[in-house]
DNA sequence: CTCGCTTATTCCTAATAGGAACACTAATCT
DNA sequence: AGATTAGTGTTCCTATTAGGAATAAGCGAG
């Protein structure tokens, strides 16, 4: 193989290692609804790129019609990418934490700006966990142990409890900033 | 001003708003140290790329003594940090999560694997957790409201809860899968 | 005084983010 | 049927971000 690839393409031969053969456009879409969650989901341009790529160096197969091209993981691709989860090192999560970063500079601005701040946050931590919620919904039935859906259904429930700790962590900060006034 | 700067040009400017003029390389080690628990540490080329941009833009006053430049906060770049803050739309969290991405195919490898992998994980955390918790120790007696490092020391006790969470939610996905078995 | 470490900056390359632009298809309304 | 709109699918463009190598000067220890 001599290179890693990006992690992108890993994630891609993820999303295809459930099965049936997806275009970029739905492998987009996919990543939007699922991946998002827990990890970015790429942009277009970089779906199409990571694909061709991937198409070169025989981890895919593409199933082209004329018009679109769908793309189900080889036997190579398979190998590949369990290679990968068995060998290469995780590494710590990054987070880019927007309101974190605001935060740390409340000085600036004083605590109702900030307050204001949170308490949308958490309005928007309330419609992930929704939308989150939906998903783990759809599993359900197919997440017994040994079955398919089994680790997707276990990481939607952490994201789900990550959700809620976020929501209540902020609460509490939200009450701090009231006493303090 | 015309258009929006990149955020890690107000990260660097937020970190400037502290006080004490800082080389890049000090603003590097800064982030290292603190901003990278919610934000990302930016590149050493990055942090000189956006120090050039802001001091073109009139943002950082540049004190160079020679062999090296320090960089401080105008007070047109605190205008604009504080702009900023009011302004903008904050944005929702993006996660980068490798452990949650592996988890997701764990289908792949079976429970052994994943098990060990969220073993080591869990240790990262009590690391990282230990770190931030030293950056939360040198914030005390600083942290009372109104104080300066008010708002840094919540978003410290923010990230130390956040990953004493993260912890034991990945212990009991360990424990799940060693009840799979 | 020189070896190795920290400080400080520059440079290079690839990956990533974010959309706009374009085209073709399918469904809906009039 | 013809026009309109929404959805599917792909390509292209640009800037930001990631990551680290290369360079060089200063500084403390032996």
């Amino acid at each position: 193989m001599g290179q890693e690839l990006p992690i992108t393409a890993y994630a891609l031969l993820g999303l295809l290692s459930f099965g049936d053969p997806l275009t970029g456009y739905e492998l987009k879409q996919r990543a939007d609804r699922t991946l998002r969650f827990y990890w970015v989901s790429p942009a277009m341009s970089q779906v199409y790129t990571e694909l061709e790529r991937l198409h070169r160096a025989g981890l895919v197969m593409a199933h082209g019609d004329g018009r679109s091209t769908s793309y189900s993981l080889s036997r190579k691709g398979s190998a590949e990418l369990t290679r990968w989860m068995k060998e290469s090192e995780p590494g710590f999560p990054v987070l880019k934490h927007p309101v974190a970063l605001r935060l740390l500079l409340g000085a600036l601005v004083g605590p109702e700006t900030i307050r204001e701040m949170l308490t949308r946050h958490v309005k928007a931590l309330e419609e992930e966990h929704a939308a989150l919620g939906e998903v783990r919904e759809s599993l359900t039935g197919r997440d017994r142990p040994g079955e398919p859906y089994r680790y997707p259904a276990m990481v939607a429930d952490w994201g789900l409890s990550y959700f809620a700790h976020e929501k209540s962590v902020i609460e509490e900060l939200v009450e701090m900033l009231d006493n303090d006034r």
